[in-house]
DNA sequence: CATACTGTTAATTGTTTAGTGAACGCGCGC
DNA sequence: GCGCGCGTTCACTAAACAATTAACAGTATG
């Protein structure tokens, strides 16, 4: 038993997308403008993922969701950082207080924020 | 005119609320475990803000807002980038869901995500 | 067997980051 | 005018990061 390592990690769900196309290692490494060596080290994990607009244009080169890979990578995409600081303290609160909850309570909040960002639109204080 | 400039960089900020506690440059930098060097640079802005954990604990000896200071340095503080990808799709959303709420719509939503934190005690599933 | 692919390894590189150390000029007290 | 504490300037660096080049081994095709 422990043969099948599901394995979510980024280099192993790397190559089993680029495999599941089709596309040997070299002519990805091409497409996403990096050297095949450099491609296949990231696919075997010795060296770090790469940055997170690379990891961007791999996954839609891929079909797959930009956001789940970036944090497979350990990444942040970069508008995050910037709606975090434009509100330094609320919007860290915000995050401190949804730790924990689960993807459905997640979305429950989403579809709030949407409301209040309606009613913002109407009455301005 | 255009004297009075508020001046919210980081070194400003920082050099304001250091003499206001009546530090020297180097007994500050000793403090932190710096160089009074690299103080100097950082207030006068011709280097880069310090690192996230050292922003933290010059804000915590000078009695300031930690996620304010971490912001205005243009960092994140460590424990944001863990929460975003505890759930990779749904955080990344929500985020860009809450981009340009007030402030106070922001601690509703706080407020909100707090009561589904206690929901979440009592019901399973 | 030649060649044309496949992926892999080792060594090295350029850039950026986050700082440091030595020396400098200024004013203050004596 | 000597030492002392103040902040500043210049030159430099150790480590990390993101990647590269060159050379290699295996497999399959003609």
């Amino acid at each position: 038993m422990s043969k099948r390592k599901p394995d979510r990690s980024f280099g192993h769900v790397l190559r089993e997308a680029r495999v599941a196309k089709g596309f040997s290692l070299r002519k990805f490494a091409q497409m996403i403008g990096v050297s095949p060596t450099y491609l296949s080290q990231v696919e075997q994990e010795n060296v770090d993922p790469p940055t997170a607009d690379r990891v961007q244009t791999m996954a839609e080169l891929l079909g797959e969701n930009v956001d789940e890979w970036t944090a497979l990578a350990g990444r942040l995409t970069e508008d995050l950082p910037d709606i975090i600081r434009s509100s330094p303290t609320e919007v860290p609160d915000l995050l401190r207080a949804v730790r924990g909850l689960t993807p459905e309570q997640l979305r429950t909040l989403t579809a709030q924020a949407e409301q209040l960002q309606k009613q913002g639109k109407s009455r301005e204080k």
